[in-house]
DNA sequence: ACAAAATATGAAGAGTGGTTCATATATTCA
DNA sequence: TGAATATATGAACCACTCTTCATATTTTGT
């Protein structure tokens, strides 16, 4: 790699495509020495987004309350349908934050594991008491 | 409300739209009482939302490892268009994640606090060690 | 004041997400 | 076996998201 510096602003030919700016190259060399591996970083935000949903947070704090239940108890605390509701379980499950158990023709859904209450308990923390200003 | 109740199986004629089915109706009691409203659930999904992007986990991750950073510098660490960028760090600024301080034609960016590492620490705790069965 | 630099913003396009509706699967009951 | 129940799945539609491109804003240097 290519590293030309002027004054304290440097330049790199990444490859030999676009030329990239910027002004601190040893933060730049820090930071890109930690940053989660691509993989890794879809993972986790895969993760992510399937708590950003008002309906799925919706199910997932029913569960935490009234631990096991069936999909047409969660559809009726949401409210919402039993198909949008199943649909979302299935997010929930792959996404490895729910588990379900079936039982005749029920399926019970639960909470995977504790760290998902923390989770939301750092988030909320965070979130709904410290809506600070936007700088 | 009308509840009528057949067996264990209850239905609810919520309001004058359409019939709800449910199994355990004690359960859907408790979960509603716990429910959070809708305003606080969007709130936070939207919180959730902000980290469920691979991108926006590069430029958080890079701040936390760099401390302040430019948008250019942010822009070639995660290897994204300053535009993108700077679109980026406007979501996470108004999610409260990220705050900025101007210095002549530069905005440095840094972590708005540090429950930021610990939700992804938490995160990180459970889901990258954690990749379980999807039943 | 003018040009260049650093960032921000708006609009438009492709892609994604969530719901609904219809249908399929699995299980129980008669 | 046939009907009803509980859930799952697939396709389609609308809405939203993310990027790009062009342009605007703010600040510096001459």
């Amino acid at each position: 790699m290519l590293i030309v510096v002027t004054d304290n602003v440097s330049s790199v030919a990444a490859g030999d495509a676009c030329e990239v700016r910027m002004i601190h190259p040893d933060r730049v060399d820090l930071a890109r020495e930690s940053l989660l591996d691509p993989e890794d970083a879809a993972l986790l935000a895969d993760r992510f987004k399937s708590l950003s949903d008002p309906g799925r947070l919706g199910i997932i704090y029913s569960l935490l309350e009234a631990g096991e239940m069936c999909v047409c108890d969660l559809a009726a605390t949401v409210e919402a349908s039993e198909s949008a509701t199943s649909h979302q379980l299935r997010q929930l499950r792959m996404a490895g934050l729910v588990r379900s158990r079936k039982e005749g023709r029920t399926v019970y859904y639960r909470i995977a594991d504790t760290h998902v209450r923390l989770l939301l308990d750092v988030a909320v923390e965070h979130y709904l008491h410290h809506h600070g200003d936007t700088r």
